[in-house]
DNA sequence: TTGTAAGCGTTATCAA
DNA sequence: TTGATAACGCTTACAA
């Protein structure tokens, strides 16, 4: 068979012998349309192998019958975790979805999005969108009309009429590591990651709230870094040179963990003190047995089911607009902190 | 601001006082627009935030002006890793990219391709196609004009008249595991993966010709097993209670290796003695200090970059249709190999 | 150099 | 129940 351009519905319309506005009927609406026709409309199309363009049909209607999903960083498995999770509960509800994923370029030192992606989504008009991870700016996203619900996982709700936030409550993430670390003799504790977007500076403020409330603040050491592994790696590093030695590190999410987890292990090789370690968002890397890092789950299937049914449900969408979905997140133990003796 | 629907090609023209294909002229064609009339268009433009539709003018030439990448499996870093380092290799060319995952749902027990992703992304009419990952099935891309070239990454050419593939020299790869298992005294060597689509059997293949070359295939085992970490995890189960247990066991590609892994450790936690282990693909999870595993690099960078220049070459796309581009893998070894005694 | 009109693949309105 | 016709946002002969 060679290769042979795609059929439309003019060519199924051709081959049925009916108008292409019947076709169109076949294949959008339920009924209205005699048996007769439907029938020879269906064997056209199997026999030229049709199925609607549906870009087509977005640009026709105004909106298309699908979510779009727009995955800002492909390298941490939180967020692809996510959005798979979200694309099944959407397929569950009979919802089609089209995911894409963000560039993020560095222009002049600064990390950027790139505007085509998002821009590009947006032209294909979904019903409902949905933003997988933190986005540097929200300015692109201001063109969407009113009537689309924007859901934000695992992200602060920004400043956009439109938009829903599903994410784990950090303050009660931080309350639980900063308990279970010092139920564990540890005063001197550290907290290692970026400071510069809105989901960051929350959970870092929600770090100093539980240090004070656990009456450890005096203790507390802030090394800001950035949102990898290697800047886990070498903010470890600085952090274990200062004069100020913490006996436990807390990550900002489980890829910084695993950056600090290197530099521990060779601050260990060198002689030095095992620290406690703890990451964020209880990703498989966390689970590896080798790695074992104690961590907090976000409870991905949540946040999936929560944001699926925000993106289905007009109504729930429609009233919920602005606010904010907290789920309560959960500390999974293991051995980076459990195999960790506390000192002073 | 109130959100407001984008500026369309019309608004502009009527806030420049001209016709809207003067419009159109200005932001494809270079030259043949008046320098008043540019002036007045980029202004008019300007104000009211308008970007051209990019989708609506693939519809209307018949072919867009991106690349379509999609992605099979996000789960695995191979994966997102080269789609990522072959975007940003297209950017450097000027060329725009937009990218799909596919979403793999299981229909009665078998492992499917959501059709809607693939036919969606055909149906936006990209210049060329990247597929990063093994495709269940091709014949949702049968329907791809014969000019538009399709790559593959990572993947066996398939039966496509306008099909190239990239992808790392498997036999070599299979030679330089095995030599190295060999050369540190493993004779029973065992093989742990997938026999279902072209790369797991070419995978699986070159390994059982490197054993024959080695003079080790009499002792040789194989296990097939999900290309998943559970897969590797239960397949290494089964493999060490027979009573032909391996010395070292070779994994189809690191997310495998990582499962396997896991079920090592409880072995030997439970007085079983130490089995090397090699990935392949080298993901940087392969490359984390406490999982070190030994692992073929597949050259990503160079096979990202292979891509994009059959993306954006037409002449060199149009004389490599059908063709495989090998590149030659590397060997990079470490802890779960060198680490390890080789017993009889 | 600029505008008019037809067309890309679809849906929506309105007659027939 | 069906079929013309206009429209979605854009490009592209062709005409002016």
């Amino acid at each position: 068979l060679p290769n042979q351009k795609r059929a439309t519905i003019r060519d199924v319309a051709a081959e049925a012998g009916v108008s292409k506005s019947l076709v169109s009927l076949v294949f959008s609406k339920a009924d209205g349309v005699s048996d007769d026709k439907r029938i020879r409309v269906m064997d056209a199309a199997k026999k030229l192998g049709f199925t609607p363009n549906v870009w087509a049909r977005s640009l026709a209607t105004g909106a298309g019958n699908f979510v779009g999903i727009l995955v800002v960083d492909l390298h941490n498995p939180l967020f692809t975790e996510i959005a798979d999770l979200t694309r099944r509960a959407l397929l569950e509800r009979g919802q089609n979805s089209f995911m894409a994923a963000a560039i993020i370029s560095e222009r002049n030192g600064k990390k950027t999005l790139e505007p085509s992606t998002v821009n590009g989504l947006l032209d294909l008009r979904p019903q409902g969108i949905l933003v997988v991870g933190s986005l540097p700016s929200v300015s692109a996203l201001k063109s969407v009309p009113d009537s689309v619900p924007i859901v934000f996982a695992t992200s602060v709700v920004p400043d956009l009429s439109n938009a829903i936030t599903v994410r784990s409550d950090e303050a009660e993430g931080m309350r639980l590591i900063v308990k279970h670390l010092t139920s564990l003799g540890h005063k001197r504790i550290a907290y290692l990651g970026p400071n510069d977007d809105a989901i960051s500076k929350a959970r870092l403020a929600a770090f100093k709230v539980a240090m004070k409330t656990a009456g450890v603040d005096k203790l507390m050491l802030v090394h800001e870094c950035e949102r990898t592994e290697a800047g886990g790696h070498n903010g470890t590093k600085l952090l274990m040179v200062g004069d100020q030695q913490p006996t436990a590190i807390v990550a900002f999410n489980d890829m910084v963990a695993i950056g600090a987890q290197e530099a521990l292990d060779q601050f260990v090789d060198a002689g030095g003190k095992k620290i406690a370690l703890t990451g964020y968002d209880n990703t498989y890397i966390a689970a590896l047995s080798k790695i074992s890092l104690t961590s907090i789950e976000q409870e991905k299937g949540a946040i999936a089911t929560q944001a699926a049914e925000l993106l289905t449900n007009r109504d729930l969408s429609g009233k919920s607009r602005g606010k904010e979905f907290l789920l309560l997140p959960r500390l999974v133990i293991r051995q980076s902190t459990a195999g960790v003796v506390a000192r002073d």
